[in-house]
DNA sequence: CAAGTTTTTGACTGATCCATCAATAATGGA
DNA sequence: TCCATTATTGATGGATCAGTCAAAAACTTG
């Protein structure tokens, strides 16, 4: 029928998405997604059209991957140790590599220029809150989790400490003082 | 003894900061920033040197402005109320023009590529940290707050909290349930 | 008024930006 | 084998990027 691709269109995808996380959008160049996904100029445009189009795959992609990440968290440890864990591995991730998550990254950098964009984003944190409720539900339901507030509501109050510790995680603040504020956040969840 | 300037560096600086805050710092163009001060090129890179001079100048100014902004929180009211009013307050501006905050908008944007900016960003963390602090320290000598933990732990979770919810109203979070949030985190400060 | 100093002015630079294009190559089906 | 279709290749494009410069202008001091 035709020529076939000589790449892994997922791996680009896969590839590009690291590229974004790591310098952000605008501070991305298409010289930075060529090294990064090993095409050349023409095949890059050829299969994803723009960088932006690129972009919203990669966060796509990104979101698909946290709903994966989301559920190794339904494991079948205790519910309040689930959410600390995802809490401790995202805050010792962004110590070790700087980089945060890419969809905090995302709003705060494109909410204003890129609606659309922002709102891809917003899909991953509906997401986890999701999960988080979730595993809330669970923890109630074995008597481990407060039962005097709705569950969401908990649920929220978890992921926004959460993505403001990734912030000061990415700004430099010490392990322990992230892991001190995650078991907080964790013991203010008990019954 | 020479030609005086015809601009006030003072207003440059500050209408420089609200364009960076609005577009973030890669995405500001010198255009912009010409634009948004009114200034001529050659006259801004005389006076400031550089874009990264320019916000770097901006930055510090919108960390001395957040120390002032702190110092207006030190009002008579309760200091839940005064926390309290903190959160809702800067939620409601990022609802209404979706900026959010400006350090944290630096470090999720610059911290892996300038860390001596992220490092500036991050000494607004640590003003904030600080009338946190205190708040929580005059809550609980008028046993409005919870003495359990130390002060600048809960200060710590009263501030992830907020960047969290600063993210999520700039992800298009409505103002209910943003508000919902910030009175649970008030509650849980609670004796 | 003249000398000395700094600012303003806007044209200019080279680099980099994102994207396009024509030519060539590689495949499957007729 | 030849045709239709799609991918690769890398040169090229115009726009925009951050930053520079020389000339003119505006002030103070002598």
């Amino acid at each position: 029928m035709a020529r076939p691709r000589k790449f892994d269109a997922d791996a680009a995808v896969e590839a590009a998405m690291e590229t974004f996380w790591t310098k952000g959008y605008t501070a991305t160049s298409t010289d930075d997604l060529i090294n990064g996904t090993g095409m050349l100029r023409g095949s890059l445009y050829n299969a994803f059209g723009s960088k932006r189009g690129l972009f919203e795959l990669a966060l796509r992609r990104y979101r698909d991957k946290g709903a994966a990440g989301q559920n190794a968290i339904q494991a079948d440890r205790p519910p309040l140790e689930r959410i600390r864990w995802l809490m401790l591995s995202g805050v010792d991730r962004t110590v070790a590599d700087r980089r945060g998550c890419l969809a905090v990254n995302t709003v705060t950098e494109l909410a204003g220029a890129e609606p659309e964009l922002s709102a891809l984003a917003r899909q991953c944190f509906t997401q986890l809150e999701a999960a988080l409720v979730e595993a809330v539900e669970d923890g109630r339901a074995q008597g481990e989790i407060r039962a005097d507030r709705p569950a969401r509501l908990l649920a929220r109050q978890v992921m926004s400490a959460f993505h403001g510790l990734l912030v000061q995680a990415k700004a430099g603040y010490s392990p322990q003082s992230l892991h001190e504020t995650v078991d907080a956040v964790v013991a203010d969840l008990r019954v």
